[in-house]
DNA sequence: CAACAAAGACTACACTTGTAATCAAAAAAA
DNA sequence: TTTTTTTGATTACAAGTGTAGTCTTTGTTG
């Protein structure tokens, strides 16, 4: 393995805290504590170790703020989530959305609304490129 | 953690193991290593340790031919990639897939042939629902 | 039949991850 | 100032993972 600032590697617990705190931050620990509280039902020790972890890995960083930290992400969710979602397209899908968005459909998770905004985004698509 | 039977669990090595067999089954170990060769460059001890990790997790089954396994699916691809898709989604996405299909828009991975095919899939949809 | 080879079973081992508990430093309260 | 509390740092510990090596069994070869 040894992955030294590669690729962060975020595991599901840590991508939790990291998404509370992409909501808005900085945020100091105890208020990442009780967003979470809100879905997860976490220990506050479980959770500060998953910061401390996310910041050994280089993903937050910290600013003091007296004795406390005030935590604030080093990559934008929207950087990782390009990432992560062209890694998991090409890994099940061999690269190609439509199959995925097919699956999709196949299973009735495509809503109304979905198709709609496929549509509106087709048609941007096309009204941009070529 | 722990989850007996409930959702396999599938780690990313045993996920390309996985991969080969769902491309073609039954398959002795010794395909799946040759097989595995053409991307990865494992030992074919780690292959056969991945092989049996599967067959625990009971992702994989096999019977015997003379003294070699003939490995076999349990699960079939297009289901687990259904599960994985979705909980993708709903994890980076909050569900939706046209802000994971604008992501990718957005990032030049969409290709003509690929809108061509999207646009079909949403035609379809509408002839078939509603 | 004896020795060897091939296949799978079992063992190994460091690193990661989930999930905290304990320790230490510093600020707040008594 | 002494005590208590709060916050982060360090330590813990089992299960999972990547990546094999060794042991055992059972055909194969001389």
């Amino acid at each position: 393995m040894s992955n030294k600032s590669e690729k962060p590697e975020i595991s599901n617990a840590e991508f939790d805290v990291l998404d509370v705190i992409w909501d808005d931050s900085p945020v100091t620990a105890n208020e990442v504590i009780e967003r979470l509280n809100q879905r997860k039902n976490w220990h506050d020790k479980t959770v500060k170790t998953l910061l401390g972890r996310l910041v050994k890995k280089e993903v937050l960083s910290f600013e003091k703020q007296q004795r406390q930290y005030l935590y604030f992400p080093l990559i934008a969710r929207d950087e990782y989530t390009k990432k992560e979602t062209t890694s998991f397209v090409s890994r099940l899908f061999k690269g190609k959305i439509t199959p995925m968005v097919a699956g999709f459909a196949n299973q009735n998770a495509l809503s109304k609304q979905d198709v709609k905004e496929l549509k509106a985004l087709i048609e941007q698509w096309e009204k941009d490129n070529d």
